[in-house]
DNA sequence: GACCAGTGAGAAATCGATTCCCTCGATCTG
DNA sequence: CAGATCGAGGGAATCGATTTCTCACTGGTC
């Protein structure tokens, strides 16, 4: 257990005052050049690095931004994580991570941890449209907080997601071109921005006149919920052409339980999901999925985060990005139209 | 940005010093109960809550652990932190979590950073045998440090593991008594322990006096290389009785290739892998696989790490635990051996 | 009635880095 | 050449909670 070296050891190394040492390190220009070769010298040698809390304590600011979100195992999260942690990574800045376990009490209580950690910011994958408001607000006043992929509108922050109406268009503008006319949506009960928006949306543009209740189901982001509603589709006797589902979580497994039970797809049904996750490649067949430009968003989120922290009072603002359907083998492939994407990255 | 409450604040409001504050919101027992409820009154209509660095630069401690793993992209390595995770909220700590993705280098920079912040213990799934020693061994100076489900030996840390050995033994016999009789094994090259030990004992106890090369595969643990395995196989005119994976992400996409090519399983070929994630639920077939007790062992990381907070100079201590087999469907199903348990864990 | 052990609570030191303020010497201006 | 200006660098305060260290006061004993 090696006690670490402080500034005054350093300074004294050098034969300076802390407070030069301390100058010297944070390159500050009134140091004369000379010294602060001293004392980086001297700082090497003893392998001094800045004691985190003494810094944090005096400065206020941590150089760390907290992420908090519904689930790591679900992948689509575990992308948008990495992608947040690799846009900090150009500003040096670190990541912690919490996982809220899709529960507002666990959520409230992790926002809580991380403000009190001093995080310079905050990103959020909110649980719930209404009920995360209050603790999305409450952080709010302490710390520049984005929400990101879904949004608790009254929490008054800002957002960074992508066009969900636009995504479902796309699905469904796919599905007809390949011939399909009747479409049933698999998705979540839409207590969250984005299941309400793919709900909508795909009710507006593609829900039947009469539309069964079996073809429009809606429970949560699982897999559990995609084998359930498989199983009550099989229950019923007529199958649609096409399956939206509202994330690949729920697709894959409503696949393969639709494949257990001898339906071919995309022969007999087609279907298409959303997240284009590393889940998606390895079905049978592979998922023709929408895919958000996650890494372009984390940056914008990176961005926002930065501003806000620099005007507290700005208004707030919503980077909203256009998502793109990628074609694989579960609505026939790629065909003539375009070229699957991909590559699965699953480690 | 409501400014926080300090100790001070509280202690004027309650009409006592700082010192009596903290020690009656610490439960010193020296303090008079009327001042305890004085101050704990004052602290709640404060809405007080201690600064996290003051504390922590004041008493070394952080109630934190840090805990670095190869990939949050691999399943098993979140159900291994989400075990962490609910191992400690018991004792009312919180833990970061970095991702060393599959790089010694970024290992040892997470290492780094979280010896910096002063967790209390460190949980780490080192990324080589070899090469993760240096970092570790340095961090173990300065912390409590736990090596989780594979060990680099050298750095003379604390381990908890499960017994590769007898989970591959179990994989043998079981496709032994389901009247295989040539085996080919598919996993990652032996720079991390678990590669290494599941290797050997294939080896010692299923393989050929001949392996053909095509037999035995040796990559990484990632679904790529599964892929590229399957189809090394697939180029080979004979193929064996059933294959052994080293890990899920490694047999998902290999079955995948398999079924995709026409081969039947487990019909023609059985396969078990080892890990039991929710990824091997996802496969038609689903999965017979080596399922690791992980909760137990995220249990005792924690308590190994407690141990060594107290006793410093303790000798290392190694908990292996006894892997299960579990059968399902790419072996031919349960059966009458025992039933298939596990739910799909997907979020 | 004087002295001592014991107890509760405040003043001040501490953890380590940063930064404001001030000094001292040097350069510049009139 | 005196006085003003500038700049490098040191002393000390600061961030907030904890923890000595100390002291005043109580009750008990001889």
């Amino acid at each position: 257990m090696g006690k670490k070296a402080t500034v005054r050891d350093v300074a004294a190394a050098a034969g300076v005052s802390p407070a030069t040492a301390s100058r010297a390190m944070s390159g500050d220009p009134s140091v004369n050049p000379e010294m602060v070769r001293r004392v980086l010298k001297a700082s090497a040698e003893l392998g001094y690095s800045a004691n985190v809390f003494a810094r944090a304590l005096r400065t206020q600011r941590t150089d760390t931004i907290g992420m908090v979100v519904p689930s790591i195992s679900n992948p689509y999260f575990v992308v948008a994580v990495e992608a947040v942690e690799k846009a900090l990574a150009d500003s040096d800045r670190s990541l912690i991570l919490c996982d809220s376990h899709d529960s507002v009490e666990t959520e409230s209580a992790r926002i809580d941890l991380l403000v009190h950690r001093m995080v310079d910011g905050l990103v959020v994958i909110p649980v719930s449209a209404e009920e995360s408001v209050p603790a999305l607000r409450a952080a709010a006043r302490d710390v520049a907080v984005v929400q990101f992929d879904r949004i608790a509108e009254a929490a008054g922050t800002d957002f960074v997601g992508s066009d969900n109406i636009d995504g479902v268009r796309q699905c469904i503008d796919h599905l007809r071109e390949r011939g399909c006319t009747t479409f049933a949506y698999i998705g979540a009960r839409p207590t969250t921005s984005t299941a309400a928006e793919r709900l909508r949306a795909f009710q507006d543009l593609a829900a039947q006149v009469h539309t069964p209740d079996h073809w429009l189901l809606l429970g949560e982001f699982t897999t559990d919920w995609g084998q359930a509603a498989a199983q009550r589709m099989l229950d019923a006797a007529v199958l649609p052409d096409a399956i939206v589902c509202g994330a690949d979580v729920i697709a894959v497994s409503l696949l393969t339980a639709l494949r257990g039970s001898g339906v071919d797809v995309p022969g007999v049904v087609k279907v298409v999901s959303y997240d284009d996750s590393n889940l998606g490649m390895l079905t049978v067949p592979r998922l023709t999925s929408v895919h958000q430009p996650v890494e372009s968003m984390a940056r914008e989120a990176v961005r926002l985060l930065d501003h806000r922290g620099r005007h507290r009072e700005a208004p707030n603002r919503k980077s909203v990005f256009t998502p793109e359907l990628v074609v694989r083998e579960s609505t026939g492939g790629s065909g003539a139209l375009r070229s699957s994407t991909g590559e699965a990255r699953l480690r």
